[in-house]
DNA sequence: ATGCCTATGCGACATAGA
């Protein structure tokens, strides 16, 4: 089983990339993040003759995540438990095939400190409860999307150029750690330890002809999924697409 | 030190992104 992560930067430009992409890598699932529009503006029809089921969690002009499936996928929870009163749509998790998938779009954070990064690092505590919940069921569980967060030095062009960022603060990236402390496999580690292994490059400055990336989308695997882990991957060429989005889909494969 | 670029919205600039 193939799990894709995919932030879109906004479905509405990004449709026919994101349709090209998958007739050429035919995902079983992509978790989708960046939408950027209300349920009722997600083109279901295009993705039903693409052979996917999409679950959508969407939200007016940013935002907003979904998981496509070539299986039905049955729903498992909307959006992050812990705080009521955040109404952003960063969240979507489901069963597949028998495995639960998660769509995470954690918040930017920028510019830090203030609410913003205060909020995302609140919102990397209420995923990392959510995560020990899943944990504790011992199912194979994938938990795929933005995170927002170069891990280590490794992970960007030049720590001094973004030491002010909020993707790379020591509070963003102990958070990292307490998450993956628990036991979550980060799959793209899993395969190549150490280099660049970039996922992101910004529209400006010339960020991709320079190679100046950063690997921020990642794929958590619970214990029962990292047993299954077969290989993964970064689409890396789908940068150099017309109208491409800022990111690139990142993908694990499971055996069985 | 700052902006560079892109997507969206009821828009003719602002907000958000990272």
């Amino acid at each position: 089983m193939k799990i894709a992560t995919f932030n879109v930067n906004g479905i509405g430009a990004r449709l026919p990339r994101l349709l090209d992409w998958l007739a050429e890598t035919q995902p079983d699932v992509a978790c989708l993040q960046e939408i950027k529009t209300v349920d009722d503006g997600f083109p279901v029809d295009a993705i039903t003759a693409a052979g996917y089921h999409a679950l959508v969690h969407g939200q007016k002009g940013f935002n907003g995540v979904a998981i496509l499936s070539k299986l039905p996928a049955t729903e498992t929870q909307r959006g992050l438990p812990g705080e009521p009163e955040d109404d952003h749509a960063r969240y979507l998790e489901a069963d597949v095939g028998g495995v639960i998938v998660g769509t995470i779009y954690l918040p930017n954070g920028n510019p830090q400190p203030g609410p913003k990064f205060d909020y995302k690092l609140r919102w990397f505590d209420r995923l990392r409860a959510r995560a020990a919940t899943l944990w504790a069921t011992e199912r194979a569980v994938v938990l795929a999307g933005d995170y927002n967060v170069c891990p280590t030095p490794d992970d960007l062009f030049n720590e001094a150029a973004m030491a002010g960022d909020a993707l790379v603060q020591p509070e963003t990236r102990a958070a990292w750690r307490r998450l993956t402390g628990d036991g979550w496999r980060d799959a793209i580690r899993a395969v190549q330890p150490s280099g660049a292994a970039y996922t992101f490059w910004d529209y400006q400055a010339g960020a991709w002809p320079r190679d100046h990336g950063l690997r921020i989308d990642h794929l958590l695997l619970s214990p029962a999924a990292a047993d299954r882990l077969a290989t993964a991957g970064i689409d890396r060429t789908v940068r150099a697409g017309e109208r491409a989005s800022d990111h690139v889909p990142v993908w694990v494969e499971l055996r069985g």
